[in-house]
DNA sequence: CCGTATCCTTTCTGATACTG
DNA sequence: CAGTATCAGAAAGGATACGG
């Protein structure tokens, strides 16, 4: 039937997961702790939650625990995923070229 | 609560639409006939017309009908399609490097 | 603060059958 | 060939409540 590479089918399925560009993104600006990337993000904890295990079995994004007071949780990325920042950067481009705000807002009051 | 940019949102949306990759990819070679479409890629025939739709609807694609006979018609990347040339490669270079079959195929038989 | 478990609703997918 | 309609099961998403 088919006959992608395997390897990219399963770039492009971890890559293409809803939210997952977003979460990236947010992560390429440096670590984040969990309410952080709550607040702004258009998702739930609950999938915020599932996104980041997801992400972090993986192997493209760590999570890192600093034993303070009051402990510290923080997200960030791995080298596998810091080598998704072309990636994003382009879609950045893609979206700064190609992208309308038309087609983003509703037509007319 | 978010401070994304609403064009990288909508264009992180299209993009990371499932399916909506690879069959980026399989335009990126040129133009193809549905069918062929169909038979590169592992989803059916209603999901892959649903995404055309989409992907015309956003300008990302076009269908260009030739009144030969048959009548043939084939689905072409519009130059906002072209554009994202870069994601797609990028992503394929991501895969190359970190992505492992291991994570692909079952461990063991 | 940092999540996870549960419940319930919405959306997505795939198989099948059917038109032009 | 090139799709569309329908239908049922699977998966995803949000709200809430609760544990560490």
């Amino acid at each position: 039937m088919n006959d992608l590479c395997p390897r990219f089918e399963k770039a492009m399925e971890i890559i293409s997961k809803r939210w997952v560009g977003l979460i990236l993104f947010e992560l390429l600006n440096g670590a984040k702790r969990f309410s952080e990337m709550e607040a702004g993000l258009p998702i739930s904890g609950r999938l915020l939650s599932d996104r980041l295990k997801l992400l972090e079995k993986e192997g493209i994004v760590k999570r890192n625990i600093y034993s303070e007071f009051p402990v510290r949780i923080e997200y960030s990325l791995s080298e596998k995923g810091k080598a998704l920042e072309p990636v994003i950067k382009d879609i950045q481009d893609w979206a700064h070229d190609w992208i309308t705000m038309q087609e983003v807002t509703e037509p007319k009051a």
